[in-house]
DNA sequence: GCAGCACCTTGATCTGAATCAATTGAGAGT
DNA sequence: ACTCTCAATTGATTCAGATCAAGGTGCTGC
């Protein structure tokens, strides 16, 4: 079985070592369509050509770059990734931090170019899927599509959240309950995990200053809300986080 | 020739009243995708089936409201759309405005419903496209397909315009610019033209006070950026404003 | 060990925009 | 014309969070 080449990188695990099993990574965001929707295997087998298991991706690694020609969308498989550009006052914005199971690359669609960094906060690893060959494919498996139309359309409503104008509380409560909703959609828990990120790129996503998380950290914890040491950090009162996000995710 | 049963309003002006000839409106997102990529009868006519028009919307007269059950987009015809939710404290979070030529509703498809309201600002006409009939039909016209990931991967972008923190000034003037070459984009003047929304709207979307919007403009009418009054726009000095917008637009 | 460094914390001060408050202006209806 | 109402302006004051400044803390490498 061959792989659709792509960027020359090393791959972490061939696709099917065995001449006629499939292998689906359980945390590639297109498994379920795919497994799901009852295709035989030309279909099955087409699917696999185009997935690419890349990585792993050192700390402080890019992914890919701003302008870089968009060809693929990506799974994150492990790890944390997180996407930004720099303003023109050469800060940087950080536009979104993606774990295991979430897909990066598809605001490039567009444009045709990455309009954004991406970069892994620690050793990442990726589904890559080619996406020509993916829209090709999608036109035959109708569940694909609808799986593409439905992260698309995800995407839009969660650029919208950071939009609003929340407190320096809300935003960070929001933050920290979705990490943790997402953690454990995961399987990981839901009241401990390890911040993979620095205080200055949640500040540069909360648009606040690193000082401010800080302080915002240190009122939270005298509140008795979380116990935060370093990187890692242990929801105490996840109802009240709750409550304190719910403005901002709108329940 | 029948048109698909929708929502029950009365159209403004019949798809095709002639049993052969073909109208496509030419504000509409989705003609120049099909027209140009070379399909037969049977698909063009396939595609006016799941074709619309409907309105005239009322100022203030909604199209659809949070939580409706999603079952079609609409590229707006004529008029301004506004899309805004309301939060926890009742207050009006604006989303964005929708000018002639583009395409309200793509965030619902994630959801099945809509997450946000669309109210008309103006006497509003639209064209309605059946999702899922036109999710089908893109199956069979990769331009068309290819058109609908365009437009839902260029809303995931524009969601993040307004999510840095600029100053007042800075987003102001982006919001200007941006209307400046959407509406030059239609045929419109770039330099002079109506503010259909309130200031209030405006203040809304661009996440500041009414007040500031109105002190906003006071300083640029002062410093000769722009004229304004009541809902007449002009802009005086458009370079000078570019500038201003340079990094919210980041160009 | 300790030097170097990046990350983080804490305190003092400053500031842009929000809020509060009052007025003006324009259209819609009578 | 007149009132009613909603939109818009303008000024005074307040406040959340930024910025400035000065340590602290825990790595990594020598």
């Amino acid at each position: 079985m061959r792989v659709s080449a792509g960027t020359p990188r090393k791959r972490a695990s061939p696709i099917a070592d065995d001449g006629d099993e499939f292998h689906f990574c359980s945390t590639c965001a297109f498994s379920a369509a795919c497994l799901d929707s009852g295709y035989g295997k030309p279909e099955l087998r087409e699917l696999h050509v185009l997935v690419e298991h890349i990585g792993p991706f050192k700390e402080g690694e890019h992914i890919f770059r701003e302008g870089d020609e968009f060809n693929a969308i990506a799974a994150v498989r492990g790890g944390t990734v997180k996407t930004y550009v720099n303003d023109l006052e050469g800060r940087e914005q950080v536009q979104g931090f993606f774990l295991p199971g979430e897909v990066i690359g598809l605001s490039a669609i567009s444009q045709g170019r990455y309009p954004c960094n991406a970069v892994a906060l620690d050793s990442v690893v990726l589904c890559r899927f080619s996406f020509p060959t993916m829209a090709a494919l999608a036109a035959r498996m109708p569940g694909l599509q609808a799986q593409l139309f439905r992260l698309l359309s995800q995407d839009i409503g969660k650029a919208a959240l950071l939009a609003g104008n929340y407190s320096a509380d809300e935003r960070m409560a929001a933050f920290l309950i979705s990490l943790s909703r997402r953690y454990a959609a995961r399987g990981f828990s839901a009241t401990r995990f390890q911040l993979t990120m620095t205080r200055t790129d949640i500040a540069n996503y909360l648009r606040l200053a690193a000082e401010s998380v800080s302080r915002v950290f240190r009122r939270f914890q005298d509140d008795g809300l979380i116990r935060v040491e370093r990187r890692d950090l242990e929801l105490l009162d996840r109802p009240r986080m709750e409550e304190l996000a719910r403005s901002v995710l709108r329940e």
